[in-house]
RNA sequence: GGGGGUGUAGCUCAGUUGGUUAGAGCGAUCGCCUGUCACGCGAUAGGUCGAGGGUUCGAGUCCCUUCACUCCCGCCA
């Protein structure tokens, strides 16, 4: 017999009444009545109500006891009359008549207390880490965690995938985020890298034939946090497949996620079959390519308006002929809406740096006329105009703004999200998965004016490519794709470029001679010139997906032990100094900063 | 690197126009209480008001600087 325990917190039920059982757990609750005294023990399992009297002897030692000081009881099993019954618990029916108590570990006066529904500052829930996953929310967030992982793992098991490991001390790679480097004791100067993700070794996998590859792997990048993005490290669900087109991916991924969105979940899946939205349409309709599809909002160009004669908006006009456009929310029947309701839009786009948003309603009194502080300066034709391009009504109201196109993408998105947010129009018990395909193979960056790849540089350009389109690389798609879910990008993912000679081309057009990519990106260029199986994958964040699921809006909140903001963890102390030794070992000294 | 928010007891927070000794709930300690499940009742302890400087007869409150946490922008192929 276990020396501890003979069930675990939530086992024990009526079929057990007066059984002599031992229980081991954490002191969740006191409720001493002075004479008489119920702690409710908590394990990882649940809770179970024990109770003591004056009679016993050990009474008066186990009321000084200390909340989430582990204890052994040893009692009967005893029955709870109706009037006593909890059933908010499972084993709400029975109680533990103590006998004897032993003390396992003890607990000092609590920093925060573990049996509270109240909010912490995140600051002493991550310094005290190890309390805060005690706590009932959290707890369940990372169960649910390890289970959608070994879901995830098991569908990709019986889907023919094979899991490997890949190593995490590599080399840096000059495209995409800023590396994490470890030196390298063995070899002075030279540095390893964490992998970003494990790119290339899941090529060079399909290259060495196993023709179906995942796992879920950590991937670090050394960039600033956001709410749904942690400092360091996180994990996605690394696949890759030989033989494939784009659609084969979407199949896997399609399925994968339906299935694992329905066993985990209560909410309802807006598509099972999810819509594939271009990124140039994204971008129009969206102003992002990670659109939210629960809000029914849609941006229009409505640029051609302020060519009109009959539109007197002269700001407007000035920047459209100057090279601006003009971009705009229809909302549904907001006639009514008060005045503080547009100006508060209006309010909030200053803040956010724009301009600000127009605005005006479309009414009818006897003749058609748009009310509002810039009402007066369109004609009745060129109202029925932007009603017909915006699908609108009388009623309805139109926000708009002005500006350069990427300035204007972002505001007319931000917009989007909080009219529709504003509206009420986000079902928040809906997911609204899509897919953003046909991304462009390269950009060009508006600082230094060069073209670079917009995404992977791994990924295939779509298209039997003559070297008059590489005249206009700004016009080449990519076989790349993401997934959204809810305005969160999931996971981005590509049919790869196995074909050397094509490899350079693109590279030379992001600036790359032939004798960098072969210094940089030496394993793969290497590996695929010797066979290498057309093949392309994805990268769903599991992270993402599991915040989703759990319904969280942070991702520390479904991640054990996470950093700060400032990529600290305040638990262990990380990142710290080290000793003058480990330094010189690693040919290494340090600058301060100033 | 930049912008916003927050910082008062171990924890969560209140604190008016600048005005006497800075409060509450939970937790801790002590006492009372035999059916609670957020048990109840009474008492006690617990504070460099994030830090530094300034204005003022007087600062938790106003001003400046700075630190920490957080949200956002940049960044994140």
């Amino acid at each position: 017999m276990n020396k501890y325990r003979t069930h675990n917190c939530n086992e024990l039920r009526k079929e057990d009444l007066d059984k002599n059982i031992s229980l081991s757990g954490w002191i969740n609750k006191k409720r001493d009545h002075g004479n008489l005294l119920f702690i409710d023990l908590r394990d990882n399992y649940g809770i179970t109500q024990c109770i003591i009297d004056k009679e016993n002897k050990n009474f008066l030692k186990l009321e000084k006891v200390q909340l989430e000081t582990v204890v052994k009881f040893e009692g009967k099993v005893v029955n709870r009359s109706n009037d006593t019954i909890n059933k908010d618990i499972d084993t709400g029916e029975v109680e533990v008549a103590i006998n004897t108590f032993e003390i396992l570990g003890t607990c000092k006066e609590l920093p925060i207390p573990v049996f509270s529904d109240q909010e912490y500052a995140e600051e002493i829930r991550l310094r005290y880490r190890f309390l805060d996953l005690r706590r009932k929310k959290i707890h369940e967030n990372i169960i649910l965690r390890s289970k959608v992982i070994s879901y995830i793992r098991n569908e990709m098991m019986k889907l023919g995938f094979l899991e490997f490991q890949t190593p995490i001390l590599t080399s840096s790679s000059p495209e995409g985020a800023r590396d994490f480097l470890v030196p390298s004791r063995l070899n002075p100067g030279k540095f390893y890298a964490l992998p970003q993700a494990p790119q290339q070794f899941k090529q060079l996998i399909m290259v060495s034939g196993f023709d179906k590859y995942f796992q879920i792997a950590p991937c670090f990048r050394d960039e600033d946090a956001r709410a749904d993005r942690s400092p360091g490290e996180f994990y996605q669900l690394d696949l890759e497949m030989s033989f494939v087109e784009q659609e084969d991916v979407f199949d896997v991924v399609e399925k994968l996620l339906v299935n694992t969105f329905k066993e985990f979940s209560n909410k309802k899946l807006m598509y099972n079959q999810f819509p594939k939205i271009s990124y140039a349409d994204a971008m129009l309709k969206y102003g992002s390519d990670k659109p939210d599809l629960r809000n029914p909002l849609i941006i229009n160009d409505i640029t051609e308006i302020f060519t009109r004669d009959d539109v007197s908006f002269e700001i407007f006009k000035k920047l459209v002929k100057s090279g601006s456009k003009v971009r705009c929310i229809s909302t549904t029947n907001t006639k009514d809406k008060p005045r503080s309701f547009f100006d508060n839009i209006d309010k909030w786009a200053k803040e956010q740096g724009a301009s600000g948003l127009a605005y005006f309603t479309f009414e009818e009194k006897g003749d058609l006329f748009a009310k509002g502080p810039i009402g007066k300066f369109f004609s009745k034709e060129a109202l029925v105009e932007i009603m017909k391009k915006t699908n609108s009504k009388v009623g309805d109201s139109i926000f708009m703004a002005c500006g350069k196109q990427r300035d204007l993408e972002k505001i007319t998105a931000q917009a989007r999200d909080k009219i529709g947010k504003d509206l009420g129009l986000i079902d928040d018990n809906i997911f609204a998965f899509c897919w953003i395909i046909d991304y462009p193979m390269f950009e060009r960056n508006e600082e230094t004016n060069k073209v670079e790849f917009s995404h992977n540089p791994f990924s295939m350009p779509q298209g039997n490519l003559s070297d008059k389109d590489f005249e206009n690389p700004l016009d080449i798609l990519a076989f790349q794709y993401d997934i959204v879910c809810n305005g969160i990008e999931l996971s981005s993912g590509a049919i790869r470029n196995h074909i050397p000679e094509l490899m350079y081309k693109l590279f030379s057009i992001a600036g790359y001679d032939k004798k960098q990519v072969d210094e940089k990106f030496s394993g793969m260029i290497n590996a695929l010139s010797y066979g290498a199986p057309p093949h392309g994958g994805i990268a769903p964040g599991i992270d993402r997906i599991v915040m989703l699921l759990a319904n969280e809006k942070n991702i520390r909140e479904v991640t054990m032990f996470p950093m700060n903001q400032n990529a600290q963890d305040l638990m262990m102390n990380a990142p710290s100094e080290v000793t003058e030794e480990q330094l010189k070992e690693l040919n290494l000294a340090y600058k301060t900063k100033k």
